[in-house]
DNA sequence: TAGTTCGACTAGAACGATCTAGACGACGAC
DNA sequence: GTCGTCGTCTAGATCGTTCTAGTCGAACTA
């Protein structure tokens, strides 16, 4: 069995390099105080060990690591494409993100602990779940940025999308193709569902058209139930709480024989995955998941840098026309 | 603006208490040598006081972080069973689970960094992607486990699921339903595609039939495609790569007018969410996630306390059946 | 009584980095 | 020639823990 080898220490490069340790400290922050030859021999003996800065030891003298923790849901496939963008934009501004996943038996007071615990500066939690108090608590510690979320308190940052605007988007698109017959199925007690279902009342009503709300949930299971409910009085047109939803709508539809978009168009919010698959090809809303992570991350940045105080940062989705959509035809004489 | 506090130390805690450092240190971590009467004193005066042990100042002088890192992709589903399952498991035996993910622009390597840098005692990463030789590198450091990934050289352990029976076990199935024609549309390039490939050759054989495989891929895209070439020669059965290539295949299939089991089985590979949905119930080999990250944990843990050798786990995939498989009919006489 | 053992406790050295204060030589100004 | 300045470099303190090697007194043994 081979011994497991010591990771180098500052000591060990210093030693090859012939310098004292607090010069291999200097050079490897990249901090002024030191002759470019020696830099240069710095540098190399530290790539020949494979040297690489203790992020305990650095953090415990200096109290910078650099980190900023991130804390999103497994069970969340929309998440995902946050943490992906999280990372580039992370990286880009010189910082590096410690993940902490909310799971079954995992509550996000655990995973906020972790991220502590391993010294993140800053704390950016997609659609946290707590309290507004209970985040103040965290957030008088590091700095606390809520993604997808804008209730948090004045102590807490929060990057989100604009429901109100999406829904907008969303009645106008419809009826710019002439749907009167609108009707949405939203998202249960799922985050933004309450400010999606109001949005949707205004801008029904602003357009004189009449509000219909079908209860609904987060997946594909309470869509079906939903689309079930809906073909009862079909409607022209659906706007759906996500995207999720909006597959288990179709799918029921489609079980009924009743066609789309020629029998009824269906909306989606998210532009997820799900929507791009070629066989669906789901109209959506986008909320552009890596701007508002990189929305996020920079919040977090500025705020751990400077000494601005907490703030909102509001971002505007926009419309991805694809196929579930059309123009209200026949159908709405037929059906009515 | 509130100025973010102090955390007490030790020494606050000592002086308080009226005793040094060391004792604190002592009644802190449950170790033995202090007196009864003390312990209460001392525990009293860090409850008073808010005391919590600065982590990265205990992992730095033990070296014992409890920390086990764990690789995932962000783009992958089925991983986020994983890490969920991997929290439970690590939680139960004491440890804590630092995460890191690749994503795009952030290649395995860096993930690994990371969570060096955090002070991983051990690290879980999912289908590594790494040279074996890459790996070795890196687990002359620290315990090294693959997850679902076998080819991985003798020092580092894996933890995978037997694609050889998964696959064994999905053509007994579809064999004992009387299919004959029954086809593979393989995963590509995707990790496990060529043990599955294989297997599904062997295994064909073995019943005296004649295997057919169809270049696939790892998603719906692909395995629509592939959907939609098996629809030239339409065999009795199909056995995907994964649920995903299934679902895509399904696609082509019900867009042709080719119902599912009536003209064809169809059966996956995964059992993933995907599969479970109610207007999907797609028939698939299930790896057993859950079952499979605990595996890794405790491989991984196992590594950290004992100094036993790497070595491999495998464990058995089983079927669970649903509704896209069936009795091979009257249209094997048909489609002859 | 002297020696041994034992439990309770402590001083001080780690751990691996950063930071502060100052040394040293070279150079220019007066 | 002395002084100050500047750039480069170093020694040693420090962060908050844990660990090692004791000390000290009481109790037990012979």
């Amino acid at each position: 069995m081979t011994e497991l080898q010591r990771r180098p220490t500052l000591m060990d490069v210093a030693k090859a390099a012939g310098v004292s340790r607090a010069l291999v400290s200097i050079v490897m922050r990249g901090a002024p105080g030191a002759a470019e030859s020696t830099r240069q021999k710095v540098l190399e003996a530290a790539r020949e060990l494979g040297y690489r800065a203790d992020s305990r030891a650095r953090l415990l003298r200096s109290s910078r690591t650099k980190l900023l923790g991130l804390i999103f849901s497994s069970s969340q496939p929309f998440h995902a494409e946050i943490v992906d963008a999280a990372y580039a934009e992370a990286s880009a501004r010189g910082y590096e993100i410690a993940l902490s996943a909310v799971a079954t038996g995992r509550p996000e007071a655990r995973a906020i602990e972790t991220l502590l615990d391993v010294g993140a500066e800053a704390l950016i939690i997609i659609a946290p779940t707590l309290s507004p108090e209970d985040l103040a608590l965290h957030a008088r510690r590091v700095p606390v940025v809520s993604l997808l979320r804008e209730d948090v308190g004045d102590l807490v940052d929060s990057v989100s999308s604009d429901d109100y605007a999406g829904i907008r988007i969303a009645v106008e698109h419809l009826a710019s193709l002439g749907h009167c017959r609108i009707t949405h199925v939203d998202g249960g007690t799922a985050v933004s569902s309450d400010q999606r279902r109001e949005a949707y009342r205004t801008e029904m009503l602003r357009h004189g058209l009449e509000p219909v709300i079908v209860p609904g949930g987060p997946d594909e299971e309470t869509g079906m139930r939903a689309g079930q409910v809906l073909q009862a009085d079909l409607p022209t047109a659906v706007i759906a709480f996500n995207d999720r939803s909006a597959l288990g709508i179709m799918e029921s539809f489609r079980a009924a024989g009743i066609s789309i978009p020629a029998d009824i168009s269906v909306l989606g919010y998210d532009d997820s995955h799900f929507a791009r698959l070629s066989y669906v090809q789901l109209s959506s809303i986008s909320q552009d998941a890596p701007l508002l992570a990189a929305a996020a991350v920079d919040r977090a940045v500025d705020r751990v840098e400077g000494t601005l105080p907490p703030g909102r940062v509001v971002r505007t989705p926009h419309l991805v026309l694809r196929r579930t959509t059309g123009h209200a035809g026949a159908q709405k004489v037929g059906q009515n």
